[in-house]
DNA sequence: CATGTAATGATATAACGTAACATCTTAACA
DNA sequence: TGTTAAGATGTTACGTTATATCATTACATG
């Protein structure tokens, strides 16, 4: 058998890998966005972008105020809609329809038809870019239609909730 | 003969059709889906089926329940849910997740895997099939997970609207 | 009749999201 | 440097969407 690296050229989307290190490079990867568009990555901005890497998972807004008025910052509703709607214009949040939740994205080179793999027992998701699974989307089958945004999700089960599952 | 469907081999997603024909079809094809099944097809049930299919477009859950009080039935909330979990599960009713509403399917030959493509002027909304514009869903490249269910969702303009935009 | 089951009815409340307006901070520039 | 305009945050109040929970009806079966 041949062995592989973990994750390169793996199809398991829902390995482990370095969250130090993913997050770190996100924090640079925003940070150099910022400066380079003239925007303020404010304490604020910071904090909610970081508390949706940190846990890496999605977080419904009212949990992600929770974490800001634990972190000292205003916690009413607007406060982190307005956040999450600045960061998800810049494409470092996405929003996850199914679960009415938010997910920092995992890839900001800012693919531009992103593909959430929800497992419906663990609540894992998976960000998958648009070169495993994705539409046609510049096929000639849809001619009155210009496409801006796109929402994609697939909801199953994963394989290791799939095996707990056989008793 | 083959009958032939209305928008065969069109690329055209947004052109109109024969409603009338289309209310009387989707109407026999769900009483022959529930006799076929042994399910029951309430006056509540068939009420709702057809406020969805007549009015041919998304509503949200409480637009449903209005006219369901004027039709005279309930129309407590639980109401609205509980039937259209109930046709969803059933493949005659979708949800749009981009507009918190539902719709009725237009295809119930159901298709596994429909896609939304909404206009975000006039919120137009159709169902394409996964003929036309499809995931690599049965692809090898995604091996830990097993999907049962997707929402797949194209937001943009349509040509009438982006044309009507051009002044 | 007693029991079971599927569907519906009703109340209350949780969860999600936005409008409107006030205040404070920053950047730009005369 | 002080003024100003834009950007960012704070606050109240409200609107919308969805569920939990329990009660009732209707009909079937032993």
């Amino acid at each position: 058998m041949k062995k592989k690296k973990k994750n390169e050229n793996s199809s398991k989307i829902f390995e482990g890998h370095d969250h130090g290190a993913c997050f770190g490079d996100a924090i640079t990867l925003i940070e150099d966005y910022f400066i380079e568009k003239k925007l303020q990555l404010t304490p604020l901005r910071r904090k909610v972008f970081e508390i949706l890497i940190e846990d890496h998972k999605p977080l419904g807004a009212y949990e992600i105020l929770d974490s800001l008025g634990k972190a000292g910052f205003s916690s009413s509703p607007p406060i982190a809609y307005r956040v999450l709607d600045f960061l998800m214009e810049h494409g470092f949040v996405h929003k996850v329809q199914g679960l009415n939740a938010f997910i920092a994205c995992s890839n900001p080179e800012h693919s531009h038809f992103p593909t959430f793999v929800i497992c419906r027992k663990c609540e894992k998701v998976a960000e998958v870019s648009d070169e495993k699974t994705r539409l046609n989307l510049s096929s000639p089958e849809i001619t009155d239609f210009k496409i801006e945004k796109t929402t994609i999700e697939l909801t199953g089960i994963c394989s290791t909730c799939e095996n707990a599952e056989i008793r």
